[in-house]
DNA sequence: GCATAACCGAGACGGTACGTCATGTCTTCTC
DNA sequence: GAGAAGACATGACGTACCGTCTCGGTTATGC
């Protein structure tokens, strides 16, 4: 009984080494400064090693991505049951992270990774977008069992814009006000329909 | 009486060329399929009267939105005085020029140059997200006026987060249901709280 | 009884395998096309294997010649007793074996191996021009037992030129005219000075 | 009035540059260690540069023997009317130049070149073999003249054979004892055959 | 009869060089 | 003096081999 399998095993410690590498060089340079020469001898490591197991720098985007070497500590909303104060911490927290230039450079050199390439897109949303959403909704359906948000609010929707308004402003090097996250909390639960029903 | 410069004028139809073929290559093959070389080849013009007005091929490209080589036809809310329909029909059209696979993979390789080049990112937002938001802004004012939005709505906030959802999508290279186009103007005008008020 | 050593015995059939593969991959591609990594592959045997037991590419061609492998069927001159038509009918042998493409660019694939590689020209020489050497010798001290040669002749000095005669032609990628061989015969039974002593 | 072209002109720096880098590495190190990497770096010039006006390493080296960046002084015999003297000091001369190893090494060095690369040999052939194959026949031919060489003597023959004598021995790492060239020019000159004429 | 040892194939490893392509600069000729 | 052409030094691209090392597996010996 046999596994077929004959050969050398992956290096386990190369491997690490490339993704740790290309998740320094990115955070520090950015996606345009980024190339497999520089992965290859910031790990340590031959260039075919890089090219054996992946077939382009954005592949390796891709698998830092997967395996947390960037974006690890996802910020996600807390769930006290106040919908609205989660909601706000979680996008007050979210704005501060990006306020940091190390953090909003990665984000937008991701972003333009992912503008590139499919995979990488993919695999941000996996990581990034997906999680923060399925989260989001969590809260706010955790906002209307307990009566702190109307049974019918489009709530894919709502998360879907929470994320937006962040990102939007990440990646246009707009820093953002404090003021308008409290306005997108606010719009974003009391509306901003006059109150005509109230007659 | 002269201007006190000699020598031939610039020719306004090499840079135009080089504008013109910067855009095409851009919508045709992305940002990093762009090159200065190959700006300059379709352009039929010499590569240093490239590098004579433009430092990069991000200055190009920034120089490109500023004169409306991309992105000329600005989507933007018209103003019936019914705010709501405005801003659903405006971005209904949005979510529809972004579904040409064409119209998103320019955006795309748009937001790639923004998040490299500052330069790119500030133009970007002149013509693009800045006359939006100025729009968007005028039309939920117009609806103060007219007694449909609340005259406390915080007016910049909601027309931040509603250029950023469709960024996001449009980014992540997710096709938007138009229901959820529907959602997020529903969302913003009825808010998402319970009717705690009424009792 | 034993040797004392323990393990498994070395491959006969390897051994045989690689020396064949290099054998036809040096006379179908030449020296610097050939690579260890083809002659393993070529061989069905991994590169280690060759590496165990061969220090360099050139050492495996060293002992093909040791072992065949390549010129394996030696020209020499017949020694019929007429020395004279023995070594013409000799130099126009190996002028036509020389006249096959596939043979001159094994030997020039030879020649380049020894340029390059001191084992594998010692091993070139005591295979070819070593052996060729003697059989030469000898055949022209026949030819002085015969009366046929003067018996002061420099042998062995006659012998290196008509050896060197053909070398250079192959090297240079020459073809060698019949009348060539003729005339180099010739030249060095008759003389070419005056036959100024008879007066 | 000019030439019709346009754009940068050759620089005749750089091309004196990668030619003399790759004579200066040819002899120090010899063919298969000369690779066009070393070359660009050591001749202070850009690798596109030298695959710009060259097709490898081959064709450099070519270009090298045509422009006389190696073998420059061709040893040639002198015309001094004593054609056998003339040949005899010739060829010391040319023994004693491969007797230093820097020389013969450059001289296998070209030969594998010569070995894997026709346009080298027909160069090599061109500035090497062939005026000293002219030079010899003029020499063989004054003999002829001055009523020192038989008048029907097979003369490109002998300038062959000559040639080839000295071009085996280098090859083969083989110092050429002195009393070899004796021999040889003994042999040519009186022939191995014995008296028979006398009679 | 079971451990030990040296072999086998396979194939991943850190590297060097390949030949191509793009960058941004510089030079030459033309307009 | 601007523009087209195109050579320049630099450096990344992705591929092919280099020679080494590490696997699982296969014979042999010898305890």
């Amino acid at each position: 009984m046999t596994t077929g399998r004959r050969g050398r095993v992956r290096s386990e410690e190369a491997r690490r080494a490339i993704l740790e590498a290309t998740a320094t060089l990115l955070a520090a340079s950015g996606y345009e400064q980024l190339s497999v020469d520089r992965i290859a001898t910031t790990a340590g490591v031959g260039k075919q090693t890089v090219y054996r197991w992946w077939s382009s720098k954005s592949a390796v985007i891709a698998e830092c991505l997967l395996d947390g070497y960037v974006l690890s500590d996802l910020i996600v909303p807390a769930k006290t049951g106040d919908a609205r104060s989660d909601v706000g911490n979680w996008l007050r927290a979210l704005v501060d992270f990006l306020d940091d230039p190390k953090n909003a450079a990665l984000f937008r050199a991701l972003a333009a990774a992912a503008s590139e390439n499919r995979e990488v897109s993919d695999r941000l949303y996996e990581r990034f977008s997906g999680p923060l959403h399925t989260a989001l909704v969590e809260c706010l359906r955790a906002g209307i069992r307990a009566g702190q948000v109307r049974d019918d609010a489009p709530v894919p929707a709502v998360a879907d814009i929470l994320i937006g308004a962040v990102l939007h402003r990440a990646l246009a090097h707009i820093a953002i006000p404090l003021g308008t996250v409290d306005g997108v909390v606010d719009a974003l639960f009391s509306g901003v329909a006059a109150a005509a029903r109230e007659d």
